[in-house]
DNA sequence: TAGCGCGTTACGGAAAACCGTAACCAACTT
DNA sequence: AAGTTGGTTACGGTTTTCCGTAACGCGCTA
């Protein structure tokens, strides 16, 4: 079982929650924040430190406010994470189920478990826990099936990156070029047009504005 | 002080602890509903039964499930029931707490009290509940100053009216045409050109696309 | 091997967005 | 009364997007 675990959440009940669960578990050194960028500063520091955490279970969403952050949600803050300490288990625990987004964690941030906060959330989050201490991964069911073949959506990274990088201001013709000098499969502008063309059938957009304002609803990007 | 109230909430919690709090207001008449349709077709039924609600406190987001829904967001509700009912009184109680989103449900959907879920959520809410049946607006110390001067952003209503319509696909000619026919003024292309190119300076943005992807990660849309 | 399907790429025209310039008008200043 | 200012509108030209057509390469198969 984990001895040193961190809670990133802002959320004080929630938080308190998580603690107690831990506790039970039998975990004792437990650290609790509620800014990502605290959170990044003390697995940082541990691990500075010789004294490295083993698992941090994190919310995504972080209220705002007057303090500027560098990670200002739990995704750009398990991205960091997972990029600088490829060892250190990590928990997504939050109230977000939508499948895309939840894809998206695991496929490109490579997240250890995902347990929605719902009636069941604190039993999910114990059974994620002990999966991920047999270095299993986990998945809440709310959100189950967000692997399955059968609602396997047609979307896949390629389409994620062109919709991306457009969403980032970049022009199709610079995407175009981006892909070129990066080695990225299809790069001329006609086969970026025709994705497009396609994911905007797929999604019932007018026009890319339309399609790109739907797939960050949707919580592809 | 309100009879009967309608609670749209999907946190089966949250829903019963504003149900407790409701009841020692000594409000008898309490629905409560856990997806914004059902909470449009309440209030519509008890409106054609002439035994309407007085009041309806409103989450914003409502997860979403194999139920599809005609009003999937509190924001999509409360616009409908506001320009259904104008009488009928909106609380929107949430975690929500970006000011321009504050700002945006005040100003277009003319709801009648704002309330952050937060340590003291259900404080800040009964006294929303006091000044709304007082016929007054309540706002939630957290979000206290999304109308305070100093804060006053250069975004009007207008431009968020040119950039919800612009992501839900609207080309600058078919809004043009709209505001034509609203009489919303400016509705000249030109003018609407313009405009959006005031907001891509303003916000960085190399294009619409990239102007609509930053306000909606602002929360103004 | 010839034929077929599929994905990538190229090209050209129509539509829309982008951008600078300028005319017009109302309100306010001097 | 003349001038200034700010906002709306119009227009023209360039760029980008949108959309249909078609050529090319590659793997599969009859």
């Amino acid at each position: 079982m984990f001895k040193k675990v961190l809670i990133a959440e802002d959320m004080e009940d929630i938080n308190k929650g998580v603690f107690s669960l831990l506790t039970e578990l039998g975990v004792t050194q437990i650290d609790q924040v509620q800014y990502c960028d605290d959170a990044y500063l003390k697995i940082k520091r541990a691990d500075v430190d010789d004294v490295p955490f083993d698992l941090v279970i994190s919310d995504l969403s972080f209220k705002v406010d007057h303090r500027s952050q560098t990670y200002p949600t739990g995704h750009s803050l398990v991205e960091k994470l997972k990029s600088e300490f490829p060892g250190l288990k990590v928990i997504v625990y939050s109230v977000e189920d939508r499948l895309q987004a939840v894809r998206t964690l695991f496929n490109l941030h490579h997240i250890d478990a995902y347990v929605c906060k719902s009636r069941t959330g604190l039993k999910n989050l114990t059974q994620a826990i002990s999966e991920v201490a047999k270095d299993e991964k986990f998945l809440s069911p709310e959100v189950s099936n967000a692997f399955s073949s059968e609602n396997e959506l047609e979307v896949d990274d390629y389409d994620i990156s062109l919709l991306d990088n457009l969403s980032k201001g970049l022009s199709q013709d610079e995407i175009s070029a981006l892909y070129r000098q990066k080695n990225i499969s299809p790069a001329s502008l006609s086969s970026i047009e025709k994705r497009l063309n396609k994911l905007r059938i797929q999604f019932n957009a007018n026009n890319a504005i339309h399609l790109v304002a739907i797939v960050k609803d949707l919580g592809l990007i």
